[in-house]
DNA sequence: TTTGTTGCAAAACGTTTGCAGCCTC
DNA sequence: GAGGCTGCAAACGTTTTGCAACAAA
């Protein structure tokens, strides 16, 4: 944990310089944001928790998330609702994600056979994959209980 | 092509009638926009194919779209960047996105074990799953080439 | 000193909503 | 005739942009 954000950090400090773009205390502090909050975040979010303690401004988190982004340190997710939600990704697995359309939590799975398979798009289709998703959508095993229980299909 | 497109409409009624939804003429126009234009097609697309042959509004649009999605005549998809982009999904085979970074062109390729690695996640996290995405980007073929004869990495 | 980066506010964008009138049933 | 659905326009929430002030190099 701790330790992945300090090789992050390191990680978007040659960015930086091999760019030749500015170190902020600002954009350090998003990337620390993204890799201590756990799990998947939104910019609002990341720009109300980081407001608490350093003077930020809504496009300064943008700035950054699309910096992060470019540099492959986190990844970003459009599910079928609501806005666009962050999670780090140095050192973490590549995993699909179950999103459930009741109480929009997010799970993560992982398949060895996942890999392979995007190898194998990408070969065929002569398609230099440079990062990939897969969402399944559905209900999770808490709401198809609850709706159990209460003998309705839905809320 | 024509074929899916009656036996979407065919289905479409019924579902109205399950739901004493009203059958009105702007609803099956913006069905037939989908099952006829080939691929895939943003809401505002939709909207100003639509407004050349009927009186229709954006909103009619929207919510016609979402009671396509209920049923299950169209899927949704909302890539990277841009607006959500709608297509048909009646008799179509379930299919993976390959997205290009540069063009902004979508392919679509299927992996029969694709299937089988959804329906093992789901059943590991006692998930329902209902649909699912997988978005696959990188630079297509094309892009890859044209940049190789510029010798530029990108634009 | 230079100029990339910032905070702020306004604008842009895609989508949703409220409402009076229309048209399906 | 009742009320679900419509077009229109305004509102909404998220993201982007323009700009003067600031601070990293």
């Amino acid at each position: 944990m701790e330790k992945s954000l300090k090789a992050a950090g390191e990680l978007f400090t040659d960015y930086l310089r091999r760019y030749k773009l500015r170190r902020t205390a600002e954009r350090y502090a998003v990337l620390e944001e993204i890799y201590t909050c756990g799990g998947h975040v939104e910019a609002e979010t990341l720009f109300q928790e980081l407001k608490k303690r350093y003077r930020v401004s809504r496009a300064t988190v943008y700035n950054t998330l699309e910096l992060l982004l470019e540099c492959g340190l986190i990844l970003r997710h459009r599910f079928e609702k609501g806005p666009a939600q962050y999670e780090k990704a140095y050192n973490v697995p590549f995993h699909g994600h179950l999103v459930c359309s009741d109480c929009e939590k997010v799970e993560e799975f992982t398949d060895s056979r996942l890999n392979d398979l995007i190898a194998v798009a990408g070969e065929t289709f002569r398609f230099a994959v440079e990062h990939w998703n897969l969402y399944l959508y559905g209900r999770c095993k808490h709401c198809q209980l609850k709706s159990a229980q209460t003998g309705k299909k839905s809320v």
